[in-house]
DNA sequence: ACAAACAATGAAACCGATTTCCATCACTTT
DNA sequence: AAAGTGATGGAAATCGGTTTCATTGTTTGT
């Protein structure tokens, strides 16, 4: 039927290869080579020679081949649970800086937080697809054996943001328990003891631990926790609409609210204004995260930042130096949060 | 010095190979092959054979090697000009999700909107590890000979949300002027006839677009357009800002302000809320993208919303099918967007 | 019953780089 | 002057798949 056409480009020329290259500049492939990849290894006239060559017929080297013979595919994936929460973007940004110096490229991998597609996504670097993977995920889609080391069983691999209880795993993220701890004594000191949290779901780690740090300031206070302040979301804007709902129906309302991430907590604010509650007046608002549009929240959200950039930078370079074969000086990378006081936090209201 | 080890992996075993499976099945490379992607082609108690083997061992095909030798890799780029605006967060989703159903991965470029990086990244379809690329930019990182048809100069490629002026390349977005034209017809049906711009710069189309479309709707109305409402941003949450504060202080106040973006609304709502005037009581401000946070603003955002899923969808089918050798039915896609009316617009103020 | 068509599979070429191994050749060194 | 050293670069192996081509055995058609 359809005779089949030589593998050439639509344009109708086949790339170049590293052998045109080669008899045009009369010398060999791996000459070629060399004076691409190791220039010290040839001499300076035969490596002028071929750098004219290439650059005039604009050569560039198939990666794919390279990769093949190498072992290697200089890129790295990263696996997020959900693209859309602006948490990330800033994270991605810089990991994709440091790949990109050091010469990798970055595949995303939206999971939605399903194992089964970070199981598939994983599959990448057995598939060579990719050189290590960093993952955003209390789970680590990989099956190990708990009777060998974990590091000769994993491929290179970071733990970003949601740790996972396996030791031996690189780690990169904050403090979330001293996260707990900080904006719920911020709260304290302002004066309230009716606290609510809206917090994520329990299976997720950093939540778990930012309400541990709650519990342990409030005790620490002498302060009781009260059950029914405590509600369990998703992270999302929507869950701290119905976070807020749920809180202030109770007989024993919050004064202030401290909401386990930005957008929850623009979801919350978004609820009290609705309810013509004033913020910070009637309630105060204490969040995680630090994006960048919480300043231009009405009022301005007052929220523990994390690091983003600091966060990408060193998860990339600890994901690269291990692909290096390099271990990281440190397993566990707690960067530093800052508590950022802006409007929505104020003293408990005098009743 | 540092003896050189072999070419194992870490945990000390070689990966397994086609060969390897090809022996062990006692059958060759060709017939694995060919019962891993054209299982038509083998007989069924040798595929079952072949299958059994591969997943009691336990093996993947290595990528590279295939991509070498068909020509492909399997991967997508999508440039973007800033990661961080939450605009491209449901797009690159979609993509995402295409990509993957249509077995392609999705690597990412924040390109920051530098001309230079945008070359480097797209110099990744010439070595080969990429097979197409989406770029959201009015330039095209190629240089194409006007003399020559577009389409055979150029590789796989969709351009999206931010044109060229180029011909023959697929486009997927929205109809700029036509928003232009709906936003401010919204703003004159509510009575408002000073009504301040804030764009973005006009070194970009679809900002000029909407310019113009605003403007075609002024002088439909009748209504001169006064230029010193009219204020050039980037786009960002601090342009933003920066506009309310220009426009604000002008003798002749706008009643109502488009901005030409979501952020950019952010931060105009939050510039006048500081300035002290009531939106929409005093200022109404309508804008452009219909991010999901418009919906928690304050008040929640009026916005012209794109169809940010299905122009996703739209780019990486487009994307998909020109690498598969299909030229797109549509050259130009123009997907419907929707106006949705919230609390930041309302009629113009009683003097 | 015999040619033609077809299905199933193996052998080998191929994709395009990198890397190993080896042969030169020019210098030192003794 | 012989031997050792280091720089240079060519030939060929290699990475791990896919695809072409040839071979064999089995149907089908008349």
């Amino acid at each position: 039927m359809n005779k089949r056409l030589p593998a050439l480009s639509k344009s109708g020329h086949k790339e170049l290869a590293m052998s045109d290259i080669a008899s045009k500049a009369g010398v060999c492939k791996a000459t070629v080579s060399r004076a691409l990849n190791t220039p010290e290894r040839v001499s300076e006239a035969t490596r002028n020679k071929v750098l004219a060559v290439v650059s005039e017929m604009g050569y560039t080297p198939n990666k794919l081949a390279a990769g093949l013979r190498q072992g290697k595919s200089r890129n790295i994936a990263i696996m997020l649970p959900d693209i859309t929460n602006p948490y990330f973007s800033p994270v991605i940004r810089s990991i994709e800086n440091v790949a990109h110096r050091r010469g990798y490229s970055v595949i995303l991998n939206d999971t939605q937080d399903n194992p089964v597609l970070e199981k598939t996504f994983a599959g990448m670097v057995k598939t060579r697809q990719v050189d290590g993977i960093i993952t955003n995920s209390s789970r680590i889609p990989f099956d190990i054996d708990p009777s060998l080391p974990v590091e000769e069983q994993l491929p290179p691999l970071v733990n970003a943001s949601e740790f996972t209880e396996i030791d031996g795993i690189p780690k990169v993220g904050v403090d979330n328990y001293r996260i707990g701890v900080e904006a719920t004594e911020h709260l304290l000191r302002l004066g309230h003891r009716q606290i609510g949290i809206i917090a994520g779901p329990d299976s997720i780690n950093s939540s778990r631990l930012r309400e541990t740090g709650f519990r342990d300031a409030m005790k620490q206070a002498g302060i009781p926790v009260d059950g029914r302040l405590l509600y369990h979301g998703d992270f999302s804007s929507q869950s701290g609409v119905e976070g807020v709902h749920r809180l202030m129906q109770q007989r024993n309302r919050p004064t202030a609210i401290f909401c386990f991430g930005d957008l929850a907590a623009i979801g919350a604010m978004h609820a009290l204004r609705e309810l013509e509650y004033c913020i910070p007046d009637d309630v105060s608002i204490i969040s995680v995260d630090g994006i960048a549009l919480g300043e231009y929240c009405a009022p301005p959200l007052t929220t523990i930042a994390q690091p983003m950039e600091a966060i990408g930078e060193k998860i990339a370079h600890i994901l690269l130096d291990l692909i290096d074969g390099n271990r990281p000086a440190e397993l566990l990378n707690i960067l530093p949060h800052k508590l950022i006081v802006r409007k929505s936090t104020g003293p408990v209201p005098q009743p």
